[in-house]
DNA sequence: CTACGAGTTAAAGTACGCTTTAAGTCAAGC
DNA sequence: GCTTGACTTAAAGCGTACTTTAACTCGTAG
């Protein structure tokens, strides 16, 4: 079975190097064994790699997918244990999307905004907020 | 007209005094007299920290909010200057929303699996971010 | 033999929006 | 005259996810 060096890993995974140290440094990937001195990889890495990939696109941060990656890796519950997570960090998605949904709001009715100085467009956002507070 | 100490304006805006001389050294609030050294605010501030928060809220750094603030002080663009920026932002708005939108869907598919072994959990979030991917 | 390229480490740096700390100033009350 | 409490400053710290740097170790090619 072939064997990756990091800079092989990382290329084929669009990472750097450095990410690779950083995230087996944090727990996220296992301590490949070495070659003098060296990592060397199995194929298996490339879907551990996509796995913390999708945890951290999914908005998990480091110490969460930790607890994923290794709640499955112990006898401890294993999807269970993302749901659990899963349940958490889709609560605070449902906050950044009001969130952006509001920051939307706001520039698109400030866009319409004509006043000269900074008082009278004070008034304006303010009103403005008023309204997207009403819409939402 | 009543002068307020930093602690009162802060204890009025709900922020903390920090965070004022924060935005004053950063250039976001003008830097008020001194009486006996300690800072003394108008009634004034009150709008244009409202104006800070809304701008911080929409999504602005605090460097744009600096732009956007010395824009309509000095005789250049007054709210076209909010809106060119504000257009840039709402492109990233819209960016964000659509990272959020990504994983809720993410979360909600991967909620439904119940494999026991990782490998097993990386396949199925693999096929259920293609589901993802399709139907956005 | 030596130079090159890729890998190694620990530690420091980055960006952002503040907060915290340390050390000092000042007016008012007792 | 001394304490108290609110203020002052510059500088360092925080959290997150990494990157960058400095100094070193390898195996290989010429």
């Amino acid at each position: 079975m072939r064997e990756f060096s990091i800079g092989e890993v990382a290329r084929e995974a669009g990472l750097a190097a450095s990410a690779l140290r950083y995230y087996e440094k944090a727990g996220l990937l296992p301590a490949p064994p070495r070659k003098s001195r060296q990592r060397r990889y199995s194929e298996a890495i490339f879907g551990r790699i996509y796995l913390i990939r999708l945890a951290l696109e999914a908005g998990f941060t480091i110490g969460e997918t930790r607890l994923f990656l290794s709640g499955f890796s112990e006898q401890t519950p294993p999807a269970a244990r993302w749901r659990a997570l899963a349940a958490r960090k889709l609560e605070e998605v449902n906050a950044l999307m009001d969130r952006a949904q509001r920051m939307k709001l706001l520039l698109e009715t400030s866009f319409q905004c004509r006043c000269p100085r900074l008082e009278d467009c004070e008034q304006f956002l303010r009103s403005a907020k008023r309204r997207q507070a009403a819409s939402c």
